[in-house]
DNA sequence: GATCCTTCACATCC
DNA sequence: CGGATGTGAAGGAT
């Protein structure tokens, strides 16, 4: 299963009063108090309540300090704050559509003050005509979810599921402006409705480790971290709560995000030294020393109460010159702190921080990976340099990093299906007739057509939605190769590794960081007569059957409640069961090696693209949520039937049902 | 509570 | 391509 998933993070929902702090740090030394909690596999204490803000499903024992797991910053103080407990799906009363002006009565509490000031203006501006309303996002207009949605108990459910509805929702955003050529905030807008209607989770601020966060988790969006509780700011860098040592407040540092934005250092993967806050003369200002206030005096007060901080990192995205990718690196301290002037002449704080021994590989891992794509024969432990013997676009290493197996019993590497017949006996695929490519808002293309009216694929060529089938172009469409309805028609384009797991035979993972939506791989096998080898299939390991396909993948898909406005939903229907059945038994490609979860990070989606029959499509992966690099890549098998063959799952998963089929 | 202010965002333009 | 610019949201400060 996951790589990680054994190193659940631990109790962090008991609310600890801060003062103990100072007086038992010295007797726990941090690497043995670390040990102690992030390796052990107890479950947290306390679950994060699916239903409710409230705290009453909640025993108030766990809430007082002499609950506190040993070491006093693994216990992850949650310090009460005005926003009060964590809430997650709040509808509450909310269910009740209520208009704009009632919606006050059911205060989030939060982050009324400004926007209502605004508010008024957008809605005057909003009734005048429909596009003025569209393009803004009227807050208050947006009406709670219902508490009938099926939530996850488990933590780190519950954070894959805000997280792939919001990009979910962000993908469907885009898809709409794209089409109509504008460019609105789609990833702004998103976030907004998430918070307003309280779809999110770990809320209130906190130190130490996050609930259903993990070390090495990628974020493509300041905003998704805020929804999951791991930095709440959306734009500052340093996240900061006050509390109250004896009887004055002060502000301790909880977070810092080191996106290049100063002049950081970060050659050192235990070391981050990390630049104060202001005085850089953005945002209109001049250039000025920076002073002890705001983020600047919370990690100076950090320094001195010795708490630990979490450390998000940044990297450019290969896949979008322009985009950043935010990588969660665990807790720090800070050990040291001094000024220093900046290349403009001023002073500005430094802040050494020091990574807290015993944790899973963060950023380590990016930097191990970049290394192996520059010269892969960095790698060790390879077996063999390349599995498909150079017919996929990109080599794909074969590992062993755990025992002395040599490799997978013998197979032929294929990149494309074994149909019983030629492709050219089959039905043909209708073209469309766009010239150069295919425009998303383009009514005339019968692809898009094809797919429901609006293009499967962005501009990034991510999947934005999953559908029954998906109709991509193909030789007698009139566009050019670069038209964005191909994508899987094009082959693999990650650095993959088959490599060996300590109890599940071989599996599948990625060297590159891979976004929710990405285009994997094919099932490639030959295609069987299901009818005639029912007891084949029984004994083969290597059969894919397309007609299960899991409640998670589900989530992959924007919610239509989240979407305020009829026009922008999508089709309901995701599913449909396909009679193709494969067998990658004897020939078959990097699919063959991708492992069962009942929690899984990649699903199947069907595709046309080389011939028109639908009973026979291409089986293709996707991601359904950003997976760092190094995770195993699992999809859902299924639960199977409930006979003897089925096999007793080994996925770890919280959630895990047991066996297979 | 309302308003102001600051902030290591993000996308686009040139 | 990188720097300037425009539209922003959230939460602390006042």
């Amino acid at each position: 299963m996951e790589r990680r998933s054994n190193c659940t993070p631990v109790a962090e929902n008991g609310v600890l009063d801060v003062k103990p702090l100072r007086s038992l740090a010295p007797m726990f030394p941090a690497p043995l108090g670390f040990d102690m909690v992030t390796r052990s596999n107890v479950p947290p204490l306390v679950c994060i309540s699916p239903f409710g803000s409230s705290l009453s499903g909640l025993d108030p024992s766990l809430f007082t300090p002499n609950k506190v797991p040993s070491s006093m910053n693994e216990g992850a103080a949650h310090v009460a704050t005005k926003s009060g407990a964590n809430s997650f799906w709040t509808g509450g009363a909310s269910i009740l559509l209520v208009d704009d002006d009632e919606e006050e009565e059911n205060p989030p509490s939060k982050g009324k003050s400004r926007t209502s000031g605004k508010r008024d203006k957008k809605l005057q501006a909003g009734s005048s005509g429909s596009d003025a309303k569209r393009k803004r996002l009227i807050k208050s207009s947006i009406k709670p979810l219902p508490l009938s949605l099926p939530m996850p108990d488990d933590p780190r459910e519950s954070v894959d599921m805000i997280l792939m509805n919001f990009d979910s929702l962000r993908r469907r955003l885009l898809q709409v402006d794209e089409a109509k050529d504008e460019s609105n905030h789609h990833y702004l807008k998103a976030g907004s409705i998430m918070s307003a209607r309280n779809v999110k989770t770990n809320v209130g601020k906190r130190i130490g480790s996050i609930p259903g966060v993990e070390v090495g988790d990628i974020f493509y969006f300041r905003f998704e971290m805020n929804l999951i509780g791991l930095h709440s700011l959306s734009m500052a860098g340093i996240d900061y709560l006050t509390t109250s040592f004896g009887d004055k407040d002060e502000p301790i540092a909880i977070c810092v995000v080191s996106s290049g934005g100063y002049e950081n250092e970060e050659d050192d993967i235990d070391v981050l030294i990390y630049s104060g806050q202001g005085g850089s003369g953005k945002n209109d200002k001049k250039p000025d020393n920076q002073k002890l206030e705001r983020g600047n005096l919370a990690l100076d007060r950090s320094f001195h109460r010795k708490n630990q901080i979490r450390v998000v990192r940044s990297a450019k995205d290969i896949n979008c010159p322009t985009g950043k990718i935010y990588i969660y690196d665990g807790l720090y301290m800070i050990e040291s702190s001094w000024t220093e002037k900046n290349k403009a002449g001023f002073n500005m704080f430094k802040y050494k921080l020091l990574r807290e021994p015993g944790q899973p590989d963060g950023i380590a891992i990016w930097k191990m990976t970049q290394k192996w794509k520059e010269n892969p024969s960095s790698r060790g432990k390879v077996i063999l340099p390349d599995i498909s013997s150079g017919a996929e676009n990109i080599p794909v290493c074969l590992v062993n990093d755990v025992d002395d197996e040599r490799g997978p019993n013998h197979f032929v590497y294929i990149t494309s299906v074994k149909y019983p017949h030629p492709i050219d006996m089959m039905k043909p695929l209708q073209g469309c007739m766009c010239l150069s490519v295919c425009l998303p808002g383009d009514m005339n293309c019968s692809c898009a057509n094809h797919n429901g009216g609006d293009l499967p694929y962005n501009s990034m060529g991510l999947l934005v939605c999953r559908k029954p089938l998906i109709y991509e172009c193909c030789s007698s469409c009139q566009c050019t190769f670069n038209c964005r309805n191909r994508v899987t028609l094009k082959g693999i384009r990650l650095h993959f590794e088959v490599f060996r797991t300590s109890d599940r035979g071989w599996g599948l993972r990625s060297w590159d960081p891979i976004r929710a939506g990405t285009f994997i791989c094919e099932y490639t096998g030959e295609v069987i007569d299901r009818s005639k080898l029912e007891d084949e299939i029984e004994e083969d390991e290597y059969i894919f059957q397309a007609t299960y396909l899991g409640e998670k993948a589900m989530g992959f898909n924007c919610r239509p409640e989240l979407l305020e406005e009829a026009e922008l939903s999508t089709e309901t229907e995701v599913f449909r069961s396909f009679p193709i059945t494969l067998s990658a038994k004897n020939s078959g490609n990097i699919a063959r090696f991708i492992n069962h979860s009942c929690s899984p990070n990649v699903f199947w989606q069907p595709v046309l693209y080389d011939h028109g029959d639908e009973e026979y499509p291409h089986i293709m992966f996707f991601a359904m949520k950003h997976i760092p690099p190094m995770t195993e890549l699992t999809y859902d098998y299924g639960p199977g039937t409930g006979s003897i063959h089925n096999k007793k799952c080994l996925c770890a998963a919280p959630i895990c049902r047991g066996y297979f089929g």
